[in-house]
DNA sequence: TCGCTATATTGGTCCAACCATAGAGAGGGG
DNA sequence: CCCCTCTCTATGGTTGGACCAATATAGCGA
């Protein structure tokens, strides 16, 4: 017998989930644009016939999911929020928790997506885009040398970001956006020494954008992604999860 | 489960935050492992020295998170959950759905990453995937001669799913579930009117699954695709994103 | 005009009930 | 002895009231 969820039940859900349902739907047909103002909780409670309380679940719902940002206070309330992949990286992370996810499969999905995305960046990005690149990978040169780690990890992360903006698809950039936080989460076990590599990779990657050679580019990415793999592999982070041994 | 005062009282920043932090700080330590009971929310309570309506709050959070499944009932409670791609999945759409995104986007990006996809479970998929493959397109067109729309829909998406799952890396099962939440949204604006060349493509796909034919089914998925979008923009669904209208 | 204060509005927390659900155990009939 | 049913009860779900903490703003006073 399998599950039949041919019907919905006539009372369905928990009343919360039938409000952060109806928000989603209203953000998702337009009628709620990021940066809106959802009613104050009071105001909600009313319009939904519900107590304040299961709205304050709803809400704690959607905080959670990163669908809107809470601000205290007299002008506060609840705000629709930017588009943050950092939120659904965090869920990933919580995943990483219970699950068996090794730095090998997040390795392996990478080369996949980021061969995509280098291939197709080659083809239609901008020179305003591939400066941007250059620039990226300056900053990290002088980041690190100056020993300024904090920013030299975002703004490292932030260039395969910026690849990812290069093919013009929002969605990839998302998805991207999400496994760079990710990786980041899990570089900190590792530790920084390999910004010499990187940079002098990037270098080489910029050059073959620059010349259009998309089998060059995605070449050079591969390489690297696969030798710095390695390096992990043989480095301080060895099993496929944090150890839960004292 | 001990006995003694396991949590600290909590109080720094919002009540229920803290109270996540040490949940998840046992989770870490193996203190709780899945499966594990948490306290009923009374004496969960009692023991953080807060309201139930916070501890609720922070369950909320939990179970977001997907950390915790919640059962109703006599013997019911919040119990640590299995590993859940799809919870981690759910926070991306959510960040997707909160961009700007076009038909034609959505419909770009999965050529790409289910060209990807197609091509690797080729190579891995099992007999035991593959034979879920074919079920799954087997119920799909039952469901779809019974006119039962909703549920076949459901099933319908899980096809990608499964097609993902088959490449062995969760990562890739995440960001391919992200993806089909947004179809799933996006199939049921446009209605039913394709069931006939979405299953015979996807048999068609299968076969060349079976012989392991990996460029045949890249070639297969991609025309398919490809033909799938051109009917959609020719056919209700004409705006960037979904409206309502009445 | 500037700066401080009072106030209104908001989210954060708490309390003490009640309802709906579903497992567990008692009871009856075979 | 076993199985079915029925009730009992612990659990999450919901309610509506109250008060606290933060903060933007209007209004007052120097």
């Amino acid at each position: 017998m399998p599950d039949e969820l041919a019907f919905r039940p006539a009372r369905p859900r928990r009343a919360f989930d039938e409000i952060v349902t109806q928000v989603r739907g209203m953000l998702r047909d337009g009628s709620l644009r990021p940066g809106d103002r959802l009613p104050s909780e009071r105001l909600l409670a009313e319009q939904f016939g519900v107590s304040r309380n299961t709205v304050r679940e709803a809400i704690r719902m959607m905080e959670i999911s990163g669908l809107v940002r809470l601000k205290l206070g007299a002008a506060g309330g609840a705000f629709i929020a930017e588009p943050d992949p950092g939120i659904a990286a965090r869920g990933l992370a919580d995943a990483l928790q219970l699950t068996t996810l090794s730095l090998s499969d997040i390795t392996e999905a990478r080369l996949w997506v980021e061969s995509i995305v280098v291939r197709v960046a080659c083809e239609r990005m901008t020179e305003e885009q591939l400066r941007a690149l250059h620039d990226n990978v300056d900053e990290v040169s002088k980041l690190s040398a100056e020993g300024n780690w904090e920013r030299k990890a975002i703004v490292h992360v932030e260039f395969h970001n910026l690849l990812a903006d290069a093919t013009g698809n929002p969605v990839m950039a998302v998805l991207m956006r999400s496994m760079a936080d990710l990786l980041r989460e899990l570089a900190l076990a590792v530790g920084p020494s390999t910004d010499d590599i990187i940079v002098r990779s990037r270098r080489r990657l910029l050059r073959h954008l620059r010349n259009r050679d998309a089998d060059k580019a995605v070449l050079e990415m591969q390489r690297h992604l696969k030798r710095l793999h390695r390096m992990w592999l043989t480095g301080a982070y060895q099993g496929s999860r944090t150890s839960r041994s004292g």
